[in-house]
RNA sequence: UCAGAUGGCCGGAUGGCCGCUCCUUGUGCCUGCACAGGGGGAGGAAAGUCCGGGCUCCACGGAAAUACGGUGCCGGAUAACGUCCGGCGAGGGUGACCUCAGGGAAAGUGCCACAGAAAGGAAACCGCCUGACGGGGUGAGACUUUCGGGUUUCAUCCACAGGUAAGGGUGAAAGGGUGCGGCAAGAGCGCACCGCGCGUCCGGUAACGGAGGCGGCAUGGCAAACCCCACCGGGAGCAAAACCAAAUAGGGGCGCGGCGUCUUCGCAAGAAGGCAACUCCGUUUCCGGAAGCGCGCCCGGGUUGGUUGCACGAGGCGGCUGGCAACAGUCGUCCCAGAUGAAUGGCCAUCGGCUGCGUCGGUCUUGCGGCUGGCGUGGACCACAGAACCCGGCUUACAGGCCAUCUGACCCU
């Protein structure tokens, strides 16, 4: 499974659909192609030093590489945000989390985003989905 | 046994399931990738980025000076250091041992708050001492008296003039300390010892130490105030730097072509022919050149991606030799992380550790309680902390534990 390398990525993630748990927060965009899908982890300095955000990294690693395969949707990028109650979340907790994140965020009342059709998500409103494509050559 | 000192070391273990990265071997459509087997994969501080180097680029005639910055007892070690080792001196501790920004204050300048009389070529606030033929007050005595007093002597107080740094008081610090003599009272005024300074001899490579001599106290402290002296230092850093490949707007260079207009052919694109030359320079024309234009090529720079740099090194471990040691030499042996939105792990179980509670013992104690051991049980419990070009240090953080040597108490033999 692929990773998410670039800054731009990220950013284009950033503004893409957006859901909070306790143990993570979930940001997702829809690439216009039908390949599988990637994922990216970010920990920022808030959560602690070196080694915590390390090993806060490896869990949300983990959580992707278990639940991704089956919950993800071909043409998707996530981004996994790291934030305090990562570190001492109990494993199935944050299983959990993750599932529940990524069932909101496909959620199709939300946004119409969600279905993979490009067309009709920048003619939706809601989220900056638009950008995305200006920005991808 | 208890309390310490110094040095060194470790810093969770085992198993299962699922993964990451690098190397290597084999197979496969053998470019790139996939699969399988084997192997390596965080630290003592990887941290802070405080010093010193290697390496790279830039600058530079060798170098020196000025400025600036750093270092600062002596000797040694080292590639180098502000590091390390061994000494010296000063201070602390009963001791093992520890601490020290430890050159120069009679080259100069400056500062020494508050308090205090005075803070630096001394100074008289209190105190102590002396003074008269003199001034004032009080008391006592003597003489005299017209009984109001007067004269005079002594003591004492105040004022005055001087002497005095022993004492008090202020202060971080008051111009050597202690003792004896001396003196009106005092004072290095004299003497002895200590301190200080100067030179001699001896020991030591030296810092420095020791002995004896002279001086007779002059030279307060602060250099982490300026400063002086000695020594060291060109700048920036692996996001250094080199190479490769793409796609680009603009820049520079070279080469070629060409400009306007008319006619003919042609739907057009364009072709052929004639006439002729927009701006600048060579005064003008001719002619030539240059720039503006187009095309092609090249150069350099930037962006993105990749490769190198990049892990065989001032390398680790062990032995021997030299040295008190830091360390050096030599022999043998080993290859030991290489990521780049950043690998070196995620989850589970058992054990271990820590800690709270309960309980049962042992021991010390009058007791509260302390120490220690067993059992049960609970705990998002498990120190500090994550390589980023590489080494040598320093500093800071750190649950718990181990080993060696030494010191001081107490007990036993």
């Amino acid at each position: 499974m692929d990773r998410l390398k670039y800054r731009r990525e990220f950013l284009a993630a950033a503004h893409g659909q957006k859901w909070a748990t306790v143990g993570l927060v979930l940001q997702s965009r829809a690439r216009a192609d039908e390949n599988d899908p990637r994922y990216g982890l970010t920990v920022t300095r808030k959560v602690g030093n070196a080694v915590v955000r390390n090993r806060a990294r490896r869990r949300l690693r983990a959580v992707a590489q278990s639940l991704l395969p089956e919950l993800g949707r071909k043409g998707f990028d996530y981004v996994l945000i790291g934030r305090a109650g990562t570190l001492h979340r109990p494993w199935d907790a944050l299983l959990a989390d993750f599932a529940s994140a990524i069932e909101h965020i496909h959620k199709p009342g939300r946004a119409r985003a969600s279905s993979g059709d490009t067309h009709s998500s920048s003619r939706a409103p809601r989220q900056q989905e638009r950008p995305v494509h200006g920005r991808e050559p």
